[in-house]
DNA sequence: AAATGGTACTACAACGTTATAGGAGTGGCA
DNA sequence: TGCCACTCCTATAACGTTGTAGTACCATTT
């Protein structure tokens, strides 16, 4: 592979030379200049970028950490990496990728190849709060912005959805079409579960109906979780509609309401969240929340750029909007079929 | 960052014996090596990997190359990741991730990265045969495997499913049910689709059945594309089972049969490949071929990386086997739900 | 006593860049 | 003629490692 002296010694010039012509300096005439991009072409030379970061002692390097096999898919992680993606094109930025698996072991071994690699900022998804992950992030000392995470320092900040005003807008949207005694299946989990449940009470409370435990369980957001949970609500009370904190949820609680012989969405109108794959897929097609991972991945890359770069003085937290989407599982008032996504 | 000189200086020995320490070298005493070793973990040293790979003219560094938002999203991404990192963890490698978009300036911006960072080998998925991307790996020069598309050099390979085996697993399920007439919604695409049709007629002729063309129709592999296949399908023929070169086509197909008002799986049999995560949550859930992701991942890593370290000649192909995952779609005969993953 | 061999280190030259400082040559001007 | 400024270029010292070739010292062997 060509160095710095190949092209020198082909252009007919030093070292020195080069290098300020490929980094800009203006004290080159035109016709050397070219001399030495000819030579560079002809030898099909690349900088070497370990030796770039030697001396200027920046890797350039930003890294991504996803949970591995053992912990929970992220549903978004492919949105979130083209979002990342997008927001480095342009910067001096690369990615590198971490897979941590959750043994005490490998995660020191990750924590050491991302101080060997230098690594100037991290993102990272799929981790709760107090994941193993998360605390080493902390501990490392490297700039990072965690999605989906609460976790803050001052080199740490985070991005979410807005978790809140994506169950009010699920809830109103029920309301609007004349459901009173909508039910909520609860996730157990961190912040964000919570937030949830708060959207819907300011949903409920807005239109001026009281909260209703009886109309609330609590489910793991697992498919099996949320058939459990709807039977408990449906052994105690009587919705018309059904909003899950999860489309997972929501699967199950469907799976329920067909197994007591319920149809769907006549006789039951349900809302999920997240806007999984599958929300489309399923019968009827899930009205749900849609979480934008891809607007998430690019703010949290550009928050984070911002701060390496010296643009802002710390990372600060982000909330992403959320969208409805309408489909049929509240009625018929969607789109038909053929149009459909 | 603390560097080899300050843990030398600090453990009163020259820089040459803390890096014979570090590398395993025989020729230090115990006594010395543990003050080496005291000084490193008070420092936090962490030998710098740009310095290393300058003087060792070795990365130690693989790419993985997935499609942007522009490209189809791979559906096994996730999995092909997990096993790719479980496969290069202990090795000398670390990964780097390229998000490949499709306009040639970008393209040429990520060749140009691959080579200033001096990857050793490339992991790409994703990409059809004839994709830029894919002509761009093998031009770059740099050693690669490639997930779900056959191209070969010498330096290049790949890995799939065997997609003539996982076919003809389907149909042989639906023969065992003693369906006699099966459809097949054929994918229009690469080699890999001619390979699962190759495994729909051995099937059949394997049981002695004529293969009848009328019973076949091609689509692009979307849903709707499976929903028009099949209305033209029942156009013309009246099969009683259907086979779908993907899950999304089998979506798609059931779309319609319960717009025709079949019942599933009374009046229809169906099964799908991929078994992709919609294929549990739809109803009935998809009996479908379920090919490996992680293991498609953990070869293509697991071939590279022998090349890389000379154990191999030259890179060679692979095929992973796939499952059979039996659920509802072809009648009860499976499990019931509550024990269903 | 001199040669031999082993142990426990160290010196030094790379690796491919960047940045700083400096030098040669030319032209203008007092 | 001497001085200065300007243009175009080069020398050199880092950056943090690794690997090779040594050296100094001591204990054996001949």
């Amino acid at each position: 592979m060509a160095t710095l002296r190949d092209v020198a010694r082909k252009a007919g010039v030093s070292i020195s030379t080069v290098s300020h012509v490929f980094n800009g300096y203006d004290d080159i005439p035109a016709e050397t200049r070219k001399r030495v991009w000819d030579a560079a072409r002809e030898l099909d030379y690349h900088p070497n970028a370990s030796a770039r970061s030697l001396v200027s002692r920046r890797s350039n390097l930003l890294g991504l950490v996803v949970p591995g096999r053992a912990g929970m898919r992220h549903p978004f992680l492919y949105a979130v990496i083209c979002g990342v993606a997008e927001a480095i094109a342009g910067t001096r930025f690369g990615l590198t990728l971490s897979v941590a698996e959750d043994d005490q072991r490998s995660l020191r071994e990750q924590v050491n190849r991302w101080k060997e690699q230098r690594l100037e900022g991290l993102i990272a998804m799929g981790f709760a709060e107090d994941h193993p992950v998360a605390q080493a992030i902390l501990e490392s000392g490297i700039p990072a912005m965690l999605v989906d995470t609460i976790l803050e320092s001052p080199r740490v900040s985070w991005v979410k959805s807005n978790d809140t005003e994506g169950a009010a807008q699920a809830v109103r949207h029920l309301l609007s079409l004349g459901h009173r005694r909508i039910a909520y299946i609860h996730g157990l989990g961190g912040q964000i579960c919570q937030e949830r449940l708060d959207g819907y009470r300011l949903a409920l409370s807005e239109a001026g109906i009281p909260f209703d435990p009886q109309l609330v369980e609590v489910a793991d957001f697992t498919k099996s979780g949320g058939y459990r949970a709807m039977n408990r609500i449906l052994s105690r009370a009587n919705p018309t509609a059904v909003f899950a904190a999860s489309d997972l949820m929501a699967f199950g609680a469907m799976e329920c309401l067909r197994d007591r012989g319920l149809r769907l969405p006549e006789d039951m109108a349900i809302v999920g969240f997240d806007d999984i794959d599958a929300a489309s897929h399923v019968t009827p097609a899930l009205t749900t929340v849609r979480q934008f991972g891809d607007r998430m991945g690019k703010e949290a890359a550009e928050t984070l750029v911002a701060f390496l770069e010296g643009r802002i003085e710390k990372p600060h937290p982000s909330l992403v909007g959320t969208e409805l989407v309408i489909r049929r599982s509240c009625g018929y008032s969607a789109k038909p079929y053929s149009m459909m996504a």
